[in-house]
RNA sequence: GGGCCUCUAGCUCAGUUGGUUAGAGCAACGGACUUUUAAUCCGUGGGUCGUCGGUUCGAUCCCGACGGGGCCUACCA
């Protein structure tokens, strides 16, 4: 496929070199009356390789003869309205109505329709509004709807100017004393009456957005997302910040990184796997709350639910817990629905439900897992309790770590049955190296993770503050890393001196932002990011 | 990483139990049409059947390798 297509670039390449290279004389068969009509399309694409497939070859000898006559791709235009002020002005014409007003637009060639002596095309606007342009033979004159007809392609830019009419028919029209070419297209759009392949629409997104209705309305839904976040955030005086994305340690999370290489510096950089230990350092700072909404980049496996590089948000509280920050966290998703769909229970394009409404309940990692396993499991269990417990339900874990086997089962036992969005707290002390001991409960942690429909949606701790602590944190984890675990912390001295600076008591929370438009929307992560990365 | 499936025209897809010339709709080209909405009518062109190799008298079809894609599984705060 790659090298297929590398090839027809090749080839339109060479024909452009052809074209501009050796001056072209004066085309045989060119009329000093009426060069658009002698000539026909075919003769001149056939001057073009004979491989080129036939319809952007086609196109290319489109643009040449309207370049000898005007502009094919014009600097500028007389355009007075956009499609969808034509339509607000006009929302209710009697069919067969002239308006008196005349108006300059412009759009994309979605349909069109050629007869005689009247043409019509409906012109798309990139918010998905339509209007229809009506070329006639007595508003226009023969030579140019001729040229209309011979130039104009479906998916072309043109730019129309006339009267607003409504057709017979009923229908909101331009009625175009003049067109003109505002861009004119080299390849054809796909069959617009089926539904583009999955990986059509993710490779071709410029595409997918021209003839998908719902591919513009996701990315308009991001962009109101973000901006809910943003005012959330805002309402309750959090300072948004950017930190570093190359890193020269990679911390905050366990993940596998991308490596790359600063000649400046001739070192080893990483792209970051998370903002979370510059974030902190800046809550050392008196930045007292603060978020980063940015790129996270983990070089790991990809699927419905993970991407290479994806959006997270990072927010930190001075004086605030885990508790806290799970009510931030609960008020961030609800306003995000409530702002962009009105209602905080958003419906999916299968017509099931997301409840996102109330109080989300908070259940204990270690109760519901023994709850539902039958078997009392503790941070005192032993170890090989918890191994034949994996093993009774099919569950291979090989890993040293006792809290390891506790998530694990964990996710066994319980994720699957949450349905309503549900907080899970107080995980393991031994797989999260960066959370405050729980202030009563021996061996856990307060950290929670945030449930929506199965995916893990978000993470909050009271974060660890004692430098100490912190430091023997890390050097377990580095032991880990030194017996193989590709994906235990690195000791990241500078960040342990800011901690000995003294960082309040704060919650802190992360959030994949591509999967809250999953929760919000239904959709896959690679159709919620706009270009995911693809081979 | 393991397993299974898939790749045919610009797009969506048929099809060939291995056989002369690989089809449809839309799109394209030529023509007719002043109210079309996936218009209609007449005519025409367009394909290295993902790539390379093997088996065969003959391969788009069978086999293998490679490449693209998908699903399941594993890994993943």
């Amino acid at each position: 496929m790659k090298t297929k297509r590398l090839c027809q670039f090749q080839k339109i390449f060479t024909v452009r070199l052809d074209y501009w290279w050796p001056p072209r004389l004066a085309k045989p068969g060119l009329s000093t009356t009426c060069p658009f009509i002698t000539r026909s399309i075919m003769s001149e694409a056939e001057e073009f390789e004979a491989d080129l497939p036939e319809q952007i070859a086609v196109r290319l000898a489109k643009r040449e003869q309207i370049l000898e006559s005007g502009e094919a791709y014009p600097v500028s235009l007389p355009i007075s309205h956009t499609i969808a002020e034509v339509k607000a002005k006009y929302p209710n014409l009697e069919a067969d109505v002239a308006t008196g007003e005349s108006v300059g637009i412009a759009g994309r060639i979605m349909f069109l329709r050629n007869t005689g002596k009247l043409c019509f095309a409906a012109l798309q606007a990139g918010d998905g509004e339509r209007i229809q342009a009506m070329i006639s033979l007595d508003k226009v004159g023969e030579e140019r709807l001729d040229q209309w007809k011979s130039w104009v392609d479906l998916g072309d830019h043109i730019f129309v100017a006339g009267e607003v009419i409504s057709s017979k028919r009923g229908e909101l029209s331009i009625l175009a004393d003049n067109w003109q070419m505002a861009a004119k297209t080299i390849r054809p759009l796909p069959n617009l009456h089926n539904e583009l392949g999955e990986e059509f629409r993710v490779r071709h997104r410029y595409i997918d957005l021209i003839v998908r209705d719902r591919a513009r309305e996701v990315v308009q839904i991001r962009a109101q997302v973000m901006k809910s976040l943003r005012n959330t955030f805002d309402q309750e005086r959090f300072t948004e910040v950017e930190t570093p994305m190359l890193q020269t340690i990679h911390g905050g999370a366990s993940a596998r990184p991308f490596k790359t290489h600063s000649n400046a510096f001739d070192t080893e950089l990483f792209l970051r796997i998370a903002p979370e230990l510059f974030l902190k350092r800046a809550v050392v700072g008196g930045i007292d709350r603060v978020f980063e909404i940015n790129r996270n980049f983990r070089n790991e496996g990809a699927d419905r639910t993970h991407s290479p590089e994806f959006a997270m948000l990072e927010a930190y509280q001075a004086y605030g817990d885990y508790n806290s920050i799970a009510d931030l966290t609960q008020r961030l998703i609800q306003n995000a629905a409530q702002d962009v769909f009105g209602t905080q229970v958003v419906k999916f394009e299968d017509g099931t439900e997301n409840d996102l409404s109330g109080n989300w309940p908070r259940i204990s990692m270690f109760e519901s897992l023994s709850e539902a396993s039958g078997v009392l499991v503790t941070p005192e269990t032993d170890i090989e309790i918890l191994k034949k417990l994996a093993k009774s339900v099919d569950i291979e874990i090989d890993h040293p770590l006792h809290g390891k086997y506790v998530e694990e089962l964990w996710e066994h036992f319980v994720k699957a049955k949450l349905e309503k969005p549900t907080f899970v707290i107080d995980f393991p002390v031994d797989t999260s190296p960066l959370t405050r001991n729980h202030r009563s409960k021996e061996g856990v942690v307060e950290k929670w993770d945030l449930y929506i429909r199965g995916y893990e949606q978000a993470t909050g701790y009271s974060e660890l503050v004692d430098p100490v602590i912190q430091r023997e944190r890390f050097i377990e984890q580095v032991t880990l890393a030194a017996a193989g675990d590709p994906e235990a912390m690195k000791l990241d001295e500078e960040f342990l001196k800011a901690l000995e600076f003294g960082m309040p008591p704060s919650g802190g929370m992360g959030m994949g932002i591509d999967r809250l438009l999953m929760s919000l929307t239904g959709l896959g992560i690679r159709e919620t990011i706009m270009f995911p990365l693809v081979k």
